[in-house]
DNA sequence: GTCTATATTCCGATAGAC
DNA sequence: GTCTATCGGAATATAGAC
């Protein structure tokens, strides 16, 4: 793998264990046994780091959305809870999570980016929440979008609150999660 | 107001509207028009400035248990709605949000406490939920701290998700979970 | 692409005067 | 309780050699 491939991982992987503002050049390039300015020269602003870190994401999404094109909607969700389970797995929170709490103390380049990711995410749930339900596999009573917001909110936030109350308490929320979705209601 | 309790709250508003990360001494110092100096006369430490804010948080609790403790279990659960709607509408976030992205960078005792103030919040949520349904009030077929579980992971990533998507998702997911609990489901 | 060296700024924290 | 002054360290970032 290339360098500027694993300042991104690097990167990812800091920014979502501990925080965008608690992560620096000099982290990257001791684990990398380079030199700060080596990190420079394929980055040359934090803020470019940032946004390839959040473009990663955006195609491991389309990846995993393009792999899933065919399968029905329960396994293109499992794809979408997936994202969560291996972030809880390795300690980290998602990406969403993680740049929302900083947000503000994002350039503006960076907001930009993780909004139009964000939204992204949503229409994909959206649509997958869509399908299942015209195919009578899902049961809601509510607009998807909505719907789709509530599953995201459970698993965007059962990553962070799983580490202050209990790891378990993570498969519990998606076990449950899953439950409601597909549960018969008269 | 004392300086002291000037300090924590200031302090609260940045750590939940821009991370713990990026808040400092100086952000205080400046907004009370004292020195940075003066600061460290009434917290030694940044973790000791935490750990107060953490414990303004749980008085703040404790009052609202105690205010709304005659009271129905729906005023009691609009009663912890009203937590988030109040962090919504001034850009903030909530308090274990905010600190559960960033907590690997806090010190062990800042950490201790936000995950007992957690765990406070979790048992309240739960017996309400647990008054709610033998009142018949409130309906739901799992666990009462499971379904704590849900409804707190909807509150929490709302404040966060809402930044991103839009601000009146929000009370969008409020609604909901509301209507989902006190729907009758034969 | 990686290095040395450095500029600049900010941070948490402390000593000691008032 | 607040001040001036300062320390040691870390951060982002850049210039220029190799």
């Amino acid at each position: 793998m290339d360098t500027r491939t694993t300042i991104i991982q690097i990167s990812d992987s800091l920014i979502r264990e501990r925080g965008y503002n608690a992560f620096s050049f000099s982290d990257i390039s001791k684990k990398l046994h380079i030199k700060n300015a080596s990190v420079h020269y394929h980055f040359p602003t934090k803020t470019s780091l940032g946004i390839a870190v959040i473009q990663e994401h955006w195609n491991r999404l389309e990846q995993l959305k393009h792999r899933t094109a065919n399968q029905t909607p329960l396994e293109k969700l499992n794809a979408f809870f997936s994202i969560y389970s291996t972030a809880k797995s390795e300690n980290k929170v998602c990406i969403v999570g993680s740049l929302a709490t900083d947000l503000f103390t994002l350039d503006p380049g960076i907001q930009n980016e993780i909004k139009k990711f964000t939204n992204n995410i949503l229409k994909w749930v959206t649509k997958i929440l869509q399908e299942g339900k015209s195919e009578g596999i899902f049961n809601f009573n509510i607009n998807e979008r909505t719907k789709a917001l509530i599953i995201i909110t459970n698993m965007l936030a059962a990553v962070q609150l799983a580490r202050l109350t209990n790891k378990q308490d993570f498969q519990r929320i998606k076990d449950n999660v899953l439950n409601d979705l597909i549960q018969y209601k008269p």
